[in-house]
DNA sequence: AGCGTACGAATTTTT
DNA sequence: TTCGTACGCT
């Protein structure tokens, strides 16, 4: 039962917050900035609709982008609302739109059993159509196909769409791939992340039936980080919402980082146009950070020239200034930080866990986890590899797929020789070729091998794999998934080939493995009734769930992450480190001349900053070495747009390029951290090459450029040059035939 | 089929 | 620099 009475739902919420929660029906825009209590306000306007009968349980649907987001709403409303909750649908837009289309899609000819690829599925299938067409990856990378495909599903264009619309050649290359691209997803009975939505709203254009009645179903609309929707989520959202119009978005232009991958902010600025009839709350007080903090980020965001005004404030008035250190280069930054941890730790009392390290790259992060390590400071990394996409999960889940969905073939054409039993590639095509010439499966022909033209040793060896699979297919019709799982681990032959290598890998296998049984215990043991448990449930979780939900909140460590990650997390302590031109922002934001580039960089920064509770440090290397090149940059020009009242800078003179004693460096570290005069010797040798960055050069072949970057010295000497017709090349300068312009 | 090597690429990544 | 992949050899 809920504990919170009415009244207290009110009394513990400002007045904005209260004007949010008890506007009744109709349209309602919050732009809720950093830390003021958005997800509150969300779930107790919710409560208060349900308290006040003006909806009921069933009649809500509340979207967001991520499963946190999503189970921590699920958890909040049940709190106070009790029993009612779960009849709401509350999830990703991905799992919603799953659902609708496992309920309606067939209406479109969306199969009931489809199942979803990931990114390996799709690039396979990408492959596999470069192959079919003969395209060339060097000239568009299979990659950046799948990207522009991507982009062109959420604007919801389809092939035929984008064919009319290609112009440079790469777009024209991606307007032959796509339509083959989409009918190998139809062959193999899958849907990509995209089409999820993009079927979604196909669907509801198609029939009003539908659409009407997931209209009546779904009055009351509420959507999350409404800043970050896509023209196809946007679509999905106004066709539920226009016939009641009880649609509720929370948002924050500001914070709004990823347009990179077709979030459009525009739509949040755009929704009083929408609604003209919609009430608009701004949500400015914080409760996480000091006023200090709340300045900082101030003047770093209004530069931006694209954002609707406005301010956080707090009560908590004043705050200590943003330390600003400088180091030597990226190790000293590092040493830098796990001093003020330690320090922190032993001294202040404070607990790992009360300290985050941001950083704009992964790439950063190598020398702040070793460092850690070699500290002994307990850190945990969050991104990283997600536990669905390690290689021996992806295999088990395969077979799971293809036990499932026998259409499967990316699939079963991953698993027919994993472990490995003797069916090599040439097999695999041969049997492709015969499948494709009777119009049947590649699972089929498969089971069909007895029928097949293969060499006996080959024949036998897919027979043996044909009959596992009869085992296993037969096993699926009558027991759960974890006891499938099981059989499938067994069967196939994975776990003795792991346990066969005994090597440090296989056994980390095992154990992960092991994890995939324990998840799918817990999801067997949470599911509410049969068809929850059911392994098409079991197969959907796992592709829109990317990463166990490993959050052990007690788990007392630093967290290291990417400023993207950190978006929604608050943190006593705050390091952002990297705060240096080519870094943050990056130098391709900053080169690019388009200032929308920089603007979503500054939103990342102004994201960065917010997430502090108490104290925040920007940190910066005079040279840095990444991706093996070292360069030296200036501080962020963030920085500059920061009241110098505001920030403090941190005396570096107690940590050097060398290794303070007590830190007992290896003798194999030293070379690692090598001491002041060691790197002005290379920068010195740097000069030697002849060549500085923004140097015009001319290649006999490559014609006109212009130097990005030098490394090493003497014969080795590399150099980073951008051509404008060929690309960016990295070339040793002894042997390139330059002449410097 | 399995291994070794050479080459290339490296923002950010909610699903 | 480091990681992953593709290709070619045995």
């Amino acid at each position: 039962m809920p504990n919170t009475s009415p009244e207290s739902i009110l009394t513990s919420l400002n007045a904005c917050q209260q004007e949010a929660v008890t506007h009744g029906v109709g349209p309602l825009l919050i732009f809720a900035g950093a830390g003021s209590g958005k997800t509150r306000v969300l779930t107790h306007r919710i409560a208060h609709l349900l308290r006040e009968g003006l909806a009921y349980p069933e009649q809500v649907l509340a979207v967001t982008f991520t499963n946190k987001a999503a189970n921590e709403m699920k958890e909040r409303i049940a709190r106070l609302v009790g029993r009612g909750a779960h009849r709401m649908w509350v999830g990703t837009f991905h799992s919603l739109c799953a659902r609708i289309l496992r309920d309606d899609g067939e209406r479109i000819g969306v199969r009931k059993n489809f199942v979803i690829f990931d990114t390996d599925d799709q690039l396979t299938i990408i492959n596999d159509v470069y192959g079919d067409l003969k395209i060339d990856p060097q000239m568009l990378k299979p990659n950046m196909a799948l990207n522009l495909i991507s982009n062109a599903k959420n604007e919801l264009l389809t092939p035929d769409d984008y064919a009319k619309i290609a112009r440079s050649p790469k777009e024209k290359a991606v307007a032959r791939v796509y339509p083959d691209y989409q009918a190998r997803l139809e062959a193999n009975g899958a849907l990509d992340f995209d089409d999820l939505i993009m079927k979604t709203v196909v669907l509801f254009r198609a029939s009003a039936e539908v659409l009407g009645a997931y209209q009546e179903r779904f009055r009351f609309l509420f959507v999350d980080e409404y800043q970050d929707i896509n023209q196809a989520q946007y679509q999905f959202v106004s066709l539920i919402a226009q016939q009641y119009r009880n649609i509720c978005v929370v948002g924050d232009d500001d914070q709004s980082i990823y347009t990179w991958r077709g979030a459009d902010s525009k739509l949040l600025l755009q929704f009083e146009h929408d609604y003209p009839e919609a009430k608009v709350v701004k949500l400015e007080q914080n409760y996480r950070s000091p006023q200090t903090i709340l300045d900082t980020a101030y003047h770093v965001i209004c530069q931006n020239r694209v954002r609707k005004e406005k301010r956080l404030w707090t009560e908590r008035s004043g705050g200590p200034p943003v330390k600003c250190y400088r180091a030597n280069d990226e190790h000293a930054e590092a040493a830098f930080i796990a001093r003020i941890i330690r320090d922190g730790v032993r001294v202040q009392g404070r607990n790992y866990k009360d300290y985050a390290i941001l950083y704009r790259i992964n790439a950063q992060s190598r020398v702040l986890e070793t460092l850690m390590l070699n500290q002994g400071i307990p850190y945990r990394i969050v991104g990283g590899q997600k536990f669905f996409a390690r290689k021996e999960i992806k295999d088990i889940v395969s077979y799971l797929r293809v036990l499932y969905n026998p259409d499967d073939s990316v699939g079963l054409r991953r698993i027919i020789n994993t472990p490995t039993r003797g069916i090599g590639a040439t097999t695999v095509s041969k049997l492709e070729g015969m499948a494709a010439e009777r119009g049947i499966s590649l699972t089929q022909m498969v089971l069909a091998v007895e029928h097949a033209d293969l060499p006996a040793r080959a024949q036998s060896a897919v027979l043996s794999f044909a009959q596992v699979l009869v085992r296993l297919m037969e096993l699926s019709a009558q027991v759960g998934v974890t006891e499938l799982t099981r059989a499938v681990i067994e069967e196939s032959g994975y776990e003795r080939a792991l346990l066969e290598e005994n090597t440090i890998q296989s056994r980390t296998r095992l154990e992960n493995i092991r994890e995939l049984l324990s998840a799918t215990q817990e999801f067997e043991a949470e599911a509410e009734d049969d068809e929850g448990r059911s392994l098409r449930a079991f197969l959907e979780q796992v592709s829109l769930i990317t990463e166990i939900d490993t959050a052990k909140n007690d788990d007392n460590a630093v967290t290291l992450m990417t400023l993207h990650a950190a978006k929604g997390l608050e943190f006593a302590q705050v390091f952002m480190t990297g705060m240096e031109e080519g870094v943050f922002p990056m130098a391709r934001a900053a080169m690019s001349g388009n200032p929308a580039d920089l603007e979503e960089e500054r939103r990342l920064c102004y994201v960065g900053i917010t997430r502090t509770g108490e104290q925040l440090y920007f940190t910066m290397a005079s040279s840095r070495t990444l991706f093996g090149a070292t360069t030296y940059n200036n501080p962020s020009r963030f920085l500059r747009d920061i009241p110098e009242d505001l920030l403090e800078n941190v005396d570096s003179s107690f940590t050097v390029a060398r290794p303070p004693r007590e830190m007992s460096w290896e003798a194999s570290d030293a070379q690692q951290h090598p001491a002041a005069e060691v790197i002005l010797a290379q920068a010195v040798a740097r000069l030697d090459v002849g060549y500085r960055t923004g140097d015009r050069v001319r290649h006999t072949t490559f014609g006109d450029g212009i130097v990005l970057a030098t490394q090493g010295s003497g014969e080795q000497a590399k150099i980073t040059v951008n051509f404008p017709r060929i690309g960016t090349k990295t070339l040793v300068i002894a042997y390139a035939q330059l002449t410097k312009l």
